[in-house]
DNA sequence: GTCTATAGAATGATAGAC
DNA sequence: GTCTATCATTCTATAGAC
């Protein structure tokens, strides 16, 4: 009876524990900037700190810190050359700021419902770029929901209040990176008028999405070759021939010597192309110079 | 007290269920040659019929059907057009072909040894078989165990006396995929002494392997460029640069222009022999007239 | 050499509390 | 919107009977 635990301690104690956990807090939020509320919370409780989900929460709006978007940016803002943001979260703040421009331009939601879905908004982009990450590197079959989960801070179960299953996240993975991929190629090809000129800028551009893009549009090069799942393959055959079907084009206009078999030099180009995410290494040859050999070398001269 | 079962059912009824039960032994030896004693048994007693894995190879034995190879011999020689050998059968029966000549040539076991001995080393030769097909078709997690057994007329648990585990059977598999893939090349090459002559020949040899060959090599080349498992990776790296090593040195040997750098060359060659996996359709272009416009297009002219 | 039976871990996914 | 708790399946692999 007597150890019975009070239930109001003294003000004084209250107060140290409440710096304290605001410290870890702050401490969390530079360090895990994706980790949610309850996430945090668990952690700390686990580290011997009396804090719930909404505690931290409430810490967070103190600091102006209650979104992954908003905590990003101050790390952003904070952040020497001894702590650098992961391509993952760059690439979040990126399109974090093109949905802000956007949303700015298009309409304007109630004050009241405009954070909460921004902010979910913004942990579907950073599942979509995790799961990238992790489809790119695994495969498949090879990234689970749960690492994926674990990735971004969240339980496996609540990865699936964002998306309906694994393949449906894998699918819209796809029809992100292709958007993006055709958006790249034909804004690198411009105005130039020179078809040879074209098809390397064309390259240039397809290289350098795959082998130094974001992990959205790297994922999508690989599963160009690499995707042993005949479902996921007819659904993604669609957007896969769209984007073809730019260089089909390219090549197309291209004046090229009777005995070519314009079908076979797309395979052949597709395959050379596709092939530089096995052999590319960062710092030696670069995109723009292997596009440039690649075609110097169809041409002739 | 009076439904009791008979146990000694009366010598008309034993005689007609056992010619039934051969006929179907005899059917299963047609339709499925490569499930075993214990498969063809348990499937029997699901549809009705009274046997045990011994009866059933006592019935094989009557009829010389005992082994896989022998179910299979017997099957090619009865086949007409309409009953045609799978690609995995055909080349399980080369390879026990083959391996029973070299037997023949070296030395010769035991009798009573001999039967067994061979019998063990087929099903390994069909276990290696399926694998690489299952593996090509699914990736390495795609794959299961589960699957495979079935496919090769085992249950599970069986597969693991003859590999000690999935990854073994994986590495084995490509083990033999690279040694096939370099003999094939080499061999196509022969004393051919012009240099384009002979990487044109080496050409059409890969891209045969990859696209018309049997399972093994296929899934060779398919591992090639999507193989996501960096431990496999890593053991495979030994094999694949051995074989990449004699597209250097076909390379090496071309007259070029000043401007070409070589090893881009041969990635680009490598790509677009690779890729031919993604989009070749058997009855079209021939791994001939592809190999002679690769090269042609290298070459200028 | 194959089977029966199962261990032990990992997987994708769901219901309902908060 | 996330968590807790868990289900049903599937996976690789093993022990021991036959």
């Amino acid at each position: 009876m007597s150890y019975m635990p009070m239930t109001n301690k003294p003000p004084h104690d209250r107060r140290t524990a409440r710096l304290a956990a605001e410290k870890e807090v702050l401490r969390y939020a530079r360090e895990h900037p994706e980790f949610g509320q309850a996430h945090v919370a668990e952690a700390l409780r686990a580290a011997g700190f009396n804090i719930s989900p909404s505690g931290v929460r409430y810490l967070w709006q103190e600091h102006g810190l209650e979104t992954t978007y908003k905590r990003l940016k101050a790390l952003e803002r904070s952040s020497g050359p001894e702590f650098e943001l992961s391509p993952n979260q760059r690439e979040f703040l990126r399109r974090g700021d093109v949905s802000r421009k956007l949303a700015r331009k298009t309409q304007r939601r109630t004050v009241a419902g405009s954070a909460e879905t921004e902010a979910t908004a913004e942990r579907r982009q950073l599942i979509l770029a995790a799961a990238a990450q992790l489809f790119g590197e695994r495969g498949y079959n090879g990234a689970s929901v749960r690492d994926l989960a674990q990735q971004v801070g969240l339980l496996p179960g609540s990865v699936y209040h964002h998306f309906p299953s694994k393949e449906e996240l894998f699918v819209e993975v796809h029809r992100e990176g292709f958007r993006q991929l055709i958006a790249d190629v034909e804004a690198a090809i411009g105005r130039e008028a020179d078809p040879w000129r074209r098809l390397e800028l064309a390259c240039t551009a397809h290289i350098h999405a795959l082998v130094e893009g974001n992990s959205i549009s790297t994922v999508t090069g690989v599963s160009l070759f690499s995707l042993h799942e005949p479902r996921l393959k007819r659904r993604l055959q669609g957007d896969r021939d769209r984007y073809e079907e730019i260089f089909v084009r390219l090549i197309g206009d291209l004046e090229l010597p009777g005995g070519i078999d314009r079908t076979l030099l797309r395979m052949f180009l597709f395959g050379a192309l596709n092939w530089t995410l096995i052999w590319f290494r960062p710092g030696k040859k670069k995109p723009q110079e292997i596009a440039r050999q690649m075609v110097t070398m169809i041409r002739g001269h």
